[in-house]
DNA sequence: GAAATACGCAAGTTTATGGTTGCGCTTTTC
DNA sequence: GAAAAGCGCAACCATAAACTTGCGTATTTC
């Protein structure tokens, strides 16, 4: 994996992105700690409105984070842990590539 | 680690939202690769101003993910891994804790 | 010392983001 | 079967984000 020009960085930008928002990262967070829930369950809590709620998981979806489906008259909203393991998978790898770099720079010095 | 209303999450928040742009990550992607690079090296291939990197580099560093300095006529910019680890952490507990609940989840069906 | 390099500051534009309110529809609940 | 709960759709608003252009200043380079 390049971290720069290669595709990786186009797919983990807006993971990135989604979770960038204390809203949607308290939605994660819950989803992760008590399970599939609906909106209106997930709304409970936050100062915002059902309908920003309901804005959040869209985006949260679109990143790949959580996918949902209608019971009855509610909507469950479930984690997608796949996504989340790549973004994790792309921190350790820029904090390789930044040892590595280190590494040729202290070696260089010492010549 | 509470992941939802602990201060954890709006330290975050503001790290997954500075990594949530393509030519951020980018950036982030090069300094971990190459090691500390300046401005004009740093806009070099990215389809964008000087400006505009100057920008996204503020940003990287509101969220501690880099710091600059000054040297002649250049400005510096360095990875900071710290900021990085602890995203890395967030997401790992957060799957931990999805782990956990599918665990809970499939012992009350059992029941 | 003139030309080129590397920046910083400021103003301006455009589009995205996070949020709201209002309304109507379906599904439960009593 | 009326009331309540849970949503979806649409319009609208304010602010922030991503970039640009223009210009002035310090530092190298030749």
């Amino acid at each position: 994996m390049s971290l720069t020009s290669e595709p990786a960085l186009a797919k983990a930008a807006p993971v990135f992105a989604a979770l960038g928002d204390e809203t949607r990262l308290t939605i994660v967070g819950r989803l992760a700690a008590d399970g599939p829930l609906s909106i209106a369950r997930l709304t409970d809590g936050t100062g915002v409105t059902r309908q920003a709620i309901t804005k959040h998981l869209e985006v949260l979806a679109g990143a790949g984070l959580v996918h949902g489906a209608r019971h009855g008259r509610e909507h469950i909203w479930t984690l997608e842990t796949g996504q989340l393991s790549d973004a994790r998978r792309y921190l350790e790898l820029v904090s390789q590539r930044w040892d590595d770099a280190l590494d040729s720079l202290r070696r260089f010095v010492e010549d």
